[in-house]
DNA sequence: CGCCTTTGACCTGCGC
DNA sequence: GCGCAGGTCAAAGGCG
């Protein structure tokens, strides 16, 4: 894997500039989720960690790296180059910042938040009402995470097994949006799949909640149990 | 027959 | 409290 993907969640982000890169950090698909599937293979899906949504009231619903990431241009094109490399193809791009991956910032926001000295206001301005609602909804809400790739086909295909239960017209958008679950007994790990309004070439995913089984693929062929230990953070 | 998708109804959270 | 929108349920039907 390439040097550049070796930062994960929970390892010290590839970034220079300090003031943001406790925000952010260029990641392989993450292992705890346990979808070996996309993240051990060669077109394996990264992205940036992008500041919560919630955390600027004009966002846009979606976005790209370039118009979200606050690095120098020659950063960015320096990453953006890694990521076109190691994919080779047309496949990966970048996490999305969107309401339903809102959750999932909440909780990569809260670990940051740990860190600094808590005022009315966060660093970003979210107020300390916003992220009391946030939290309660978190409740019931298991960690999200989301991306979005170029991809013809609505599902991709993560080694695990899903059923559909679900299909809504979200409003504002051509395309309806999808509602799976898992197929495994006792596994209760959700997954949204839409397009992108502004582009319908691309397909936004997203995953709520960890497998806490290896992906079907993995055991109808070979499966050791070093790899069952691997499914938790 | 079992598993899957489809789809309308229902539930729930949130903003006003 | 009301209405809207997102999320889920569950019956019906399709398919291998």
């Amino acid at each position: 894997m390439a040097a550049a993907s070796q930062a994960t969640l929970n390892q010290q982000p590839l970034f220079e500039d300090q003031e943001v890169a406790p925000q952010m950090g260029f990641f392989s698909f993450p292992q705890h989720l346990n979808y070996p599937q996309l993240g051990n293979c060669h077109q394996s899906f990264k992205g940036f960690i992008i500041p919560p949504p919630s955390l600027a009231a004009d966002a846009p619903t979606t976005t790209n790296l370039a118009e979200t990431l606050p690095l120098s241009s020659s950063t960015h094109k320096q990453r953006e180059g890694t990521i076109a490399s190691d994919l080779g193809g047309p496949h990966l791009l970048s996490l999305q910042r969107s309401h339903a991956n809102l959750w999932a910032w909440g909780e990569v926001n809260e670990c940051l938040n740990r860190k600094r000295s808590g005022s009315g206001e966060d660093h970003l301005g979210l107020s300390t009402i916003k992220m009391k609602k946030i939290k309660a909804r978190r409740k019931v809400r298991e960690p999200r995470f989301c991306f979005k790739t170029m991809s013809d086909v609505d599902v991709l295909d993560d080694g695990y097994k899903w059923r559909k239960y679900g299909q809504k017209v979200v409003k504002n958008t051509q395309h309806p949006r999808s509602y799976y679950r898992c197929t495994q007994d006792n596994c209760r790990v959700k997954k949204r799949v839409e397009r992108l309004a502004e582009d319908p070439r691309m397909v936004i995913t997203t995953y709520e909640g960890r497998h806490a089984h290896s992906p079907s693929l993995d055991l109808e062929e070979s499966q050791t149990p070093s790899q069952l230990n691997n499914f938790f953070f």
